[in-house]
DNA sequence: ACCCAATGAGCGAACGTTCGCTCCTGCACG
DNA sequence: CGTGCAGGAGCGAACGTTCGCTCATTGGGT
């Protein structure tokens, strides 16, 4: 347990016999105009001490600490750990690593988070919290004090956006729903508070309209992300539209709780109901049966995020839109549109 | 996009008509000797200036930072994605921030990633990644440079460990499987390089010997904690065993790709087989059948990891094992030990 | 043999704080 | 009226670096 102290640079630089800016030049800078046989002595020295660079001191005189701050919803979302995962592992790639701050349920602790942040001098924010998408005490944080990138919306701009296209996820699930003759297509939907579900919606609309057929709302049911909510709407819609026979659900995880609810009502999927929902988490290909979803590339929306941030942080300019990321069917069982080999 | 420019202390102080140092004190410092008056004037310029304390400059003279390291596996894995969660958020209650190391798959990167952690001078570090278990220079580094908490074994030791009783999960399991009358138990068991496998594993074999049954090879498969691996693993059992009428799987996740292995193979649950897990991560409740698995207090886990390490950096001396956390066997439909009120 | 350039190393200053000490002022008390 | 003491504020030093400049030495070209 007898910890070991930190040697500095100066204590290197004593043992090689140099001063210790010479030392700090050979061991960090860039900038070698030094004699081999001294740049080996101060290597051997800095080994033989054990010596770490203190990045603190370094930060302070850089005015930049190589540092950057994630505001993440409570991770334990599948989607949103995906995300941050990847955003983190791109970070350090690039020589930076990630102080993260997790929302509260609620996320009332935003700007608290975004503030201890901002005194730690991380050299830029991405904020991967949907609970943020109306708070403005965050949003002027974030506009003011330092570089950000949002994956949602942030009340007044002014803060670059990445995602993928929502509403082609809308549009691209119910498009199929239809094109297995399915007509009456309930959505269990994500809260309405957020930007994603009305995308997802009007997706999920402009599809049945390009089939003729005008969105009903006894087939509209709001969930809250968590497979219980996904499950209490599916009840619902089963009331108000006993007639279903299909359901377009705004994520895997409610989509557990559709399976779930379905079930429990007798109803077999995809033989009465059909189920399609977005996301693709890593669980959705084992449920039962296989869900058919609407892959959203998130690893890649937290790598586009660290890679805009960090032009954004080096002085380019960034676009406060880019191009929303694809997103892709993938066929699975629950939409009854594949033959289960083992029929 | 003009960005403001940080406000230091000085410029407060000079604002107020003080020394900066007067202004530290009212602004961070505690030993306020300072009269009402000029206590209000700082005050007032640090707001109107908009100072934000800059916590690196603080670090550097007090060599500590208020931030913790954690190194966790992708934490795409629910379960410790959980305890990554809680532990981030028990730190921030006690005035720590968390910087972020996940390991790539594979884990190779381990060192590299503690490595970094010191050099920016964290305060400690919790380890919440199994692939390091085996990894000596992690261990090696975690015990030289600062204070650690695991939350698995660590080579050579020396670093306080927490987590929760594995061998009771697994006799917790198989006595409940027992209990409601199978004598043909198959186990999925997580990765056996892990110590927690093992420990689960020998828990399942006490509540068998218990009841005078003698463990078999045959009834053991090596899952990888992956529902793929679940399914895989479930196939070979079922090759192996075709007569088994129970399962205790060691982890929701590969749980999810057992039941779709065996709801492939034409085995209803739980009429043909029982299955029981462990976790309880929230998916596991709504499954079909919902889940029947040994609850692991994993959110716990991570706050009691933050604890330890708290008390660790004051100084205090924290014992190298703590009482392992206790779990809890929650009773679904998928062990059939409970009717389901549908039927 | 002389000058100048290049090379190698040193040195002061700065980054924004905290910490502990010193100094000044004024007031109460003997 | 002098002494002591407490309250209030200031000041120097330090934390461990980086950065840019200066200085000394060497060697090659004419």
């Amino acid at each position: 347990m007898a910890r070991r102290r930190y040697v500095s640079i100066k204590e290197v630089a004593a043992r090689a016999g140099v001063s210790f800016q010479t030392a700090s030049k050979v061991l960090n800078g860039g900038d070698v105009r030094v004699s081999a046989d001294t740049e080996e002595r101060i290597l051997a020295a800095a080994t033989e001490l054990g010596y770490r660079p203190n990045t603190i001191a370094r930060s302070l005189v850089q005015r930049a600490t190589a540092t950057i701050g994630l505001v993440a919803s409570d991770a334990t979302d599948v989607a949103i750990a995906q995300a941050s995962v990847a955003a983190e592992q791109a970070a350090r790639a690039n020589g930076h690593s990630v102080l993260v701050g997790h929302l509260a349920a609620g996320g009332a602790d935003g700007a608290d988070i975004v503030r201890t942040l901002i005194e730690r001098r991380v050299d830029g924010i991405i904020a991967a919290a949907p609970e943020v998408e109306e708070d403005t005490e965050v949003a002027d944080l974030l506009r003011r004090y330092v570089p950000a990138v949002s994956l949602q919306a942030v009340p007044g701009g002014g803060v670059p956006l990445v995602g993928s296209n929502h509403r082609d996820t809308g549009r691209l699930a119910a498009t199929h729903l239809l094109g297995l003759g399915h007509t009456s297509i309930g959505t269990v939907t994500g809260t309405f508070r957020r930007r994603m579900t009305r995308s997802r919606l009007h997706g999920y609309e402009d599809a049945l309209r390009a089939a003729g057929l005008e969105p009903s709302e006894d087939l509209v049911a709001e969930g809250d992300w968590t497979p219980q909510g996904g499950a209490t709407a599916t009840r619902l819609l089963l009331e108000h539209s006993p007639g279903l026979t299909a359901i377009f659900v705004h994520s895997d995880a409610m989509a557990i709780g559709v399976l779930s609810a379905l079930w429990q009502a007798g109803r077999r999927v995809p033989a009465d109901v059909a189920v399609v929902s977005c996301d693709d988490i890593p669980f959705a290909e084992f449920l039962t049966p296989p869900l058919t979803t609407v892959r959203v590339p998130l690893a890649e929306t937290g790598r586009q995020a660290v890679e805009l941030l960090l032009r954004s942080i080096a002085g380019e300019p960034v676009p406060e839109r880019t191009p929303l990321l694809p997103v892709e069917l993938i066929v699975r069982d629950s939409c009854g549109g594949r033959r289960n080999p083992s029929d």
